[in-house]
DNA sequence: ATCATGCGATACCCTGTTCGTATCGTGAGT
DNA sequence: ACTCACGATACGAACAGGGTATCGCATGAT
């Protein structure tokens, strides 16, 4: 059977027309070199090379095999260096899931900085709540979540918890509860509400709705809105308040405050968490990343 | 360094997914088949196969591999294969260059039968005059040519006598030349002539006029003329009698005869030969075909 | 729960191949 | 004619690849 050893011997031999000087760049010893020269022309059943007492030229067969030979030596190249790059997760592709929630802080962060490092994986972004991630991870429709915690069925999943987001509460200016450096949310049972609409992160939004059940009452929701520019807008002319991921809180201005919401004295809190269910090197790479962007982050 | 061998294994692995059954189908056991991956996998510094007790699936590393690896093994299939047949003279280039008046007898029937058994060797045709194509087999501008004998130079030249064609003359119906069986040239010394110009053809052109000249005269040409049909035509009209090759003796009418012709006792011939500087295999190919067409042609 | 089955991993040995060293034969250039 | 350079040949040593026997382990059947 034909082997690349002899694939790069004969190239090698071809391109200095010289069994001696091919052995050279071989780093090997002549007489072999002619051995395997020579088993390699038996094998084809043709003759390569035009010898008299040394090598004239290369034959036809010579000149066709040396071309066919470049692009097969170049080809397995290529398979190797595709295999190691995949293996460092350097190509090949991310089916990635997240919460609409991520979308305007946390997750074009991880984009940007996996993108810089990771330029030839293709990325098939999806957006979807927790639940749907999590079947779509189960059977195989996405290779990462980024999900809002805790999982109701994480079986077979490895979960990665990212960041913890503290809930604030914007307030339109000169609110009764802006002066404080804390709002408890019972605080908020009587408050008109603005809220996103439940289909848009229904994680966090269901968290919200437990967290004010068990404070006992039920939030009064005067508006949904879908933007969070919208909400801002909408607190800040006062027609009520609204419970918000603390990204929302670059967008302060003079006549809106954010302040740290808690429940039974402790904040209240969502765990942003990545969720997969095989380690693949893409995989790893971009949990890699993402851990140590939320390591870097204030919290 | 990574070979064909190991290409070819992990292939069979890959498909079968199976170390048991692609080790049976790699006519190997499976232990050496197991540690050959293992130190693949090593050698590419990723794993490719994700592994529980049995082969689970292939890692996206693996994927890659398989694919490329695929590709690689097909490339070197395809450079042995391309080797093969161009050591048979089955693929490749022929140069073939060859004189005029072999274009309408000899040459059309070597070529349609090589093409026949050398579909994919590209024919390069050159019509070229002796010396010329002497000159071009020497310099490296041609493979083969049909040359007429004898050559001026035929230095480092492997030359092959083809065929011996006796010359003919074409006679107008009711010549008084045509009663005879065959005509010595010193009888044509009075008639008008009818020939080929001397650059279609020059060999024969000039054989003819050593020939003549031997004989003691210099013919009297009243007509040049480039295409057979229209020689054939001049001497049936009466306008002459033409010195051309048995070819022509195909266009047998009533009104024109044709007439071996001889020279002092013997018939005057010319030899057609094969002429090459080197014995590439397509030439081989070529010089066998025309050999035994040769031997089967009545002379 | 236990046991049988099947698969891959490990350990060990052997054979064939491949490479290195030494040397020879032979054309080409001086 | 002689020398030089190159490829071919001969032979020995090292190594890699493959074979056999066996183990560990997960899965599925009883």
């Amino acid at each position: 059977m034909i082997e690349l050893r002899q694939f790069r011997q004969f190239v090698a031999v071809a391109e200095e027309l010289s069994f001696r000087r091919a052995a050279e760049r071989l780093h090997m010893a002549q007489p072999p070199l002619t051995a395997s020269i020579r088993k390699l022309e038996t094998e084809l059943g043709t003759t390569l090379l035009e010898r008299t007492n040394r090598v004239e030229r290369l034959t036809p067969a010579g000149r066709v095999f040396l071309e066919e030979a470049r692009r097969a030596l170049a080809q397995a190249e290529r398979a190797i260096r595709d295999a190691r790059r995949a293996g460092e997760g350097l190509i090949g592709s991310l089916r990635l899931t997240f919460v609409a929630s991520s979308a305007h802080s946390l997750l074009p962060q991880l984009i940007r900085s996996f993108r810089a490092r990771h330029a030839e994986v293709a990325l098939d972004l999806q957006e979807a709540s927790t639940a749907q991630q999590v079947q779509a991870l189960q059977m195989d429709r996405a290779d990462l979540g980024l999900v809002v915690l805790p999982l109701a069925d994480p079986h077979g999943l490895t979960v990665v918890p990212l960041v913890r987001d503290s809930l604030v509460v914007a307030l339109p200016g000169g609110h009764h509860l802006a002066r404080r450096r804390k709002v408890a949310l019972a605080e908020l049972s009587r408050e008109p509400w603005i809220r996103f609409p439940a289909r848009y992160g229904p994680g966090l939004h269901s968290r919200i709705t437990a967290a004010c059940a068990a404070a006992g009452f039920v939030p009064q929701v005067v508006q949904e809105a879908l933007q969070m520019e919208t909400i801002v807008g909408l607190v800040a002319a006062g027609l009520g308040v609204a419970v918000v991921s603390p990204a929302a809180a670059d967008r302060e201005r003079h006549d809106i405050g954010f302040r740290p919401l808690v429940g039974p004295g402790t904040p209240i809190g969502y765990d942003i968490a990545l969720a997969y269910p095989r380690a693949t090197p893409v995989v790893e790479a971009f949990v890699a990343l993402a851990r140590s962007a939320a390591a870097d982050r204030p919290k």
